[in-house]
DNA sequence: CGTTATCTTTGACGAATCGTCAATAATAAA
DNA sequence: TTTATTATTGACGATTCGTCAAAGATAACG
């Protein structure tokens, strides 16, 4: 009289299955080549069973982003546990940042997507939340390092600023000088003059300078400082690169 | 035996025609509406004429970027013209950047779209070079007010960098804020806490003082430089943000 | 004026894609 | 076995893109 067929974490099991598959074409075809029928035709369900776990396209390709910050989340957490001064720390987080970007190329390519793109909008309301979510706590310990440095001396916060608007500035930087130098090729005519990890190190480097925030570039040997963080916190990702050049 | 009919530069006014239909679709309907289909259904002309002239959707969506980045060239120079110190006028170059951006956000859209869809890569060749032509001319006078800076002391290049690296610095910054603040609502959720124009001023600031560009921020009056520049030389771009808003 | 060679314009067409939904299958209690 | 409920399916309509053979337009020439 009442009885049904549920899927208690099954439905999450298989939700796992369709977008390791979505990340699979991705991966192999590019981020232009997802698309439903592709997916379905390489899945073992039908494409209305695809639709009642996402919401469209826009939501699968969201959720993607969702897990990839999950692993940013991991990384920057890793790059706060450098052995070194805040400065470091702080460095070693955009570092990381990069590296990530370089070992993971679609997965940065999703996340460009995302924020340009108006995905947010088609997505489905619960994966909204999560990635806003996953986003405070992408960000909270890096507020929490900064506030920190500033409150021991080693950096100055400028008169009425914030100590989000600090860590925003960083965030602008990164990004800008990220989807310039590594989005789409051709874009920038600079680019075959331009290094993505001199520019963004320089970058970082003027606007914590700017922060006041001690070492300063000149007094520091910074070069050696990326050079460590390469073996100590970072082996995976650059061993990774190191695969994906080979490669291709 | 060999007659024709030509166009001399009949093609460049029907071209126009056929880019302001495209426009005022997008400002009308958002840039997600633009349509082959639309665009000739408002358009006296048939679908396979509009492809005579363009040959994809990215290549009319080029060539909108490539009309607006050569009235940013205008702002830029106006920029530069401002009654000021050599940093001031850094400044003001980015204070032209926002102000355009908000009064022309589809305009500001559109280049998003370009520099992150891989539109150039589908648009043909000569709108390509266009592209590129437009961006040199762009940034050259940028190039040349950094040089001036940093010979008459002023800046400091930090050792090892080039002056195209310092101003590559600030177009990053101004770029990652824009498109992080302005570009889709919902996609950073620190954004209801931040206001564009105060956290692209301030992340300038911080970068131009990691330059060492005397004054440093700290020790001018920067509030009153840029409400000097928005009566002096970008007047016309606010009155056309006060427009908009009071329409919304 | 009619012919003709050449260029232009047209819009129907095939292909790809998205998201929907009525019909079918599967399930477990009664 | 029956039945109420949920899950799955894939054909379908709606868009959109870009192409191309056919029709139209033009101006020199006879």
């Amino acid at each position: 009289m009442s009885p049904k067929i549920f899927s208690p974490e099954e439905k999450d099991a298989r939700e796992l299955e369709m977008l390791n598959c979505a990340k699979e074409i991705i991966c192999t075809e590019g981020e232009a080549a997802l698309t439903i029928d592709k997916l379905v035709k390489k899945l073992p369900y039908s494409k209305g069973t695809v639709y009642n776990h996402f919401t469209s396209k826009e939501d699968i390709i969201l959720a993607l982003c969702n897990a990839h910050m999950a692993s940013i989340s991991q990384v920057f957490n890793r790059a706060l546990t450098f052995e070194g001064s805040s400065r470091e720390k702080a460095l070693a987080v955009h570092v990381g940042s990069l590296l990530n970007a370089q070992a993971n190329p679609q997965d940065f390519m999703i996340g460009i997507t995302v924020k340009t793109a108006g995905c947010t909008f088609k997505a489905s309301e619960l994966r909204q939340q999560q990635h806003q979510q996953i986003e405070t706590s992408l960000l909270s310990p890096i507020f929490a390092h900064f506030r920190t440095a500033v409150d021991s001396g080693e950096c100055t916060l400028p008169e009425g600023m914030m100590i989000e608007q600090l860590a925003f500035a960083c965030w602008s930087v990164d990004f800008g000088t990220q989807l310039l130098l590594m989005g789409d090729m051709n874009s920038c005519s600079l680019r075959s003059q331009l290094n993505v990890e001199r520019e963004l190190i320089n970058s970082i480097n003027l606007i914590l300078d700017g922060m006041c925030w001690q070492p300063l570039a000149k007094d520091f040997d910074w070069k050696a400082s990326i050079a460590r963080m390469k073996t100590e916190i970072f082996a995976a990702e650059v061993a990774k690169i190191a695969t994906l050049k080979i490669t291709s």
